[in-house]
DNA sequence: TCTTTATTTCATAAAAAAATGAATCTATAG
DNA sequence: CTATAGATTCATTTTTTTATGAAATAAAGA
C-alpha cells in the first residue's frame, strides 16, 4: 500500500498557535505535552493518526497514546476508528462551549459533588455549640452553591 | 511579654474544610499545601501570624513564606502588618467573587493579553494566501474575545 | 547600639508528575 | 493462521515542581 506522505514537521504559525493552547490549557492544570496534542489537532485540515501526532511534536507513542486518552476523556478530542483501515483517527473538539462543558463536566463536577457531600455529612456531626464551625462551612456550601448555579451560566453564554 | 496560647492543631471540621479547598484549588492548578494555607485561613476566627499557620500544617518557615506570598499575589489573603508588634498577620479573603476576581485578574488576564497580542501579530505577518492558517488563526482569536466578554459577567453573577 | 524575633531567599533535597521504551495486546492484511 | 502495523500498558527514567533548612535580611525592644 502506499504510504501517505503527510506533512510531519509543524510550520511557524502552529508553533504559536501551541503556545496559545499551552498557556490557557495551565490554566486549568492541563499539562503542556497534552496541550500540544490539542494543539496539533486544532491546526490540522483533518484527521491525525496518533503516529503523526507523535512525529510532529517528535514524542514517544507512549506519550501521545497517553496524551489523547486523557483529550479523549475530557471531550477535547474525537477518536473515531475508520471502518477498513489500520489504526484510529483524531480530531479536535473546536467548540469552545463544548470543551468547557465537558471539562466541566468531566473535571469540575465530580470534584463539586464529592466535596458538597463531604461538607453535608460534616454538618450533620458537628456540634451546633460550634458557631466557628458552623459558619464557616455555612459559608463554604455557599460557594458550592453558588458555582453549581454558574457553571451553567458559562455554557449558555458560549452557546 | 506574655506568650499567646493559641490552637496550634487542626480540628477535625478544619481538616474536613482543607481537603474541599484542596480540591478546588487544584481544578486551577493551585499546589496542595497553598490551598490548605487558605484554608486555614478562611476557617480561623481571627487574623493569623505565619508561625501559627506553620505550626498548623507542620510545613517550614520557608514554605509558609511562598505560600502565603502567593495566596497575596493571587488576592486570596492579606496581610497586614499591626503597627508596634512584630510579625504580620494574615487574613483569608471570605468574598467568592473578590477571590475568583483577583485570581481572574492575575493569572487569566495576563496570559489571555499576551497570548492576544501574540495571535495579532502573528496575523499580521500571515500569509493571505494560507487559508488554513487564516482560519485557525481566526478561530482562537474569537475564543479570547468570548473568554473576555465572559470574565466580567461572571464577576458580575457573583456579586 | 546590640539582641532577639520574624521573615525572606535560595541552594539543595524530596516528592510528584510526565515521558520513555520495551513488552504486550489488538486487529487487519495477506 | 501468520505476520505485521498500530495501540496500549506500565515499570523505569527523566524532568519538573514543591518543600526544606540554613543563611541573610529586616524590624522592633532594651
Amino acid at each position: 500500500m502506499q504510504k501517505e506522505t503527510a506533512t510531519v514537521t509543524l510550520e511557524e504559525w502552529e508553533i504559536e498557535l501551541l503556545n496559545v493552547f499551552v498557556g490557557l490549557f495551565d490554566t486549568f492544570g492541563v499539562p503542556k505535552s497534552v496541550a500540544q496534542i490539542y494543539g496539533v489537532l486544532f491546526c490540522a485540515d483533518g484527521p491525525l493518526s496518533q503516529e503523526e501526532i507523535g512525529q510532529k511534536l517528535q514524542i514517544s507513542a507512549g506519550s501521545a497514546s497517553q496524551g489523547l486518552r486523557l483529550l479523549v476523556e475530557l471531550g477535547a478530542a474525537h477518536k473515531q476508528s475508520v471502518p477498513g483501515q489500520r489504526g484510529n483517527q483524531f480530531t479536535a473538539e473546536r467548540s469552545m462551549r463544548r470543551l468547557l462543558g465537558y471539562f466541566i463536566d468531566a473535571k469540575m463536577r465530580p470534584r463539586m459533588r464529592t466535596g458538597k457531600e463531604r461538607l453535608e455529612a460534616l454538618r450533620d456531626q458537628l456540634p451546633p455549640e460550634n458557631k466557628l464551625a458552623q459558619q464557616r462551612l455555612e459559608s463554604l456550601l455557599q460557594w458550592q452553591d453558588k458555582a453549581g448555579k454558574l457553571l451553567p451560566l458559562i455554557s449558555k453564554f458560549l452557546g
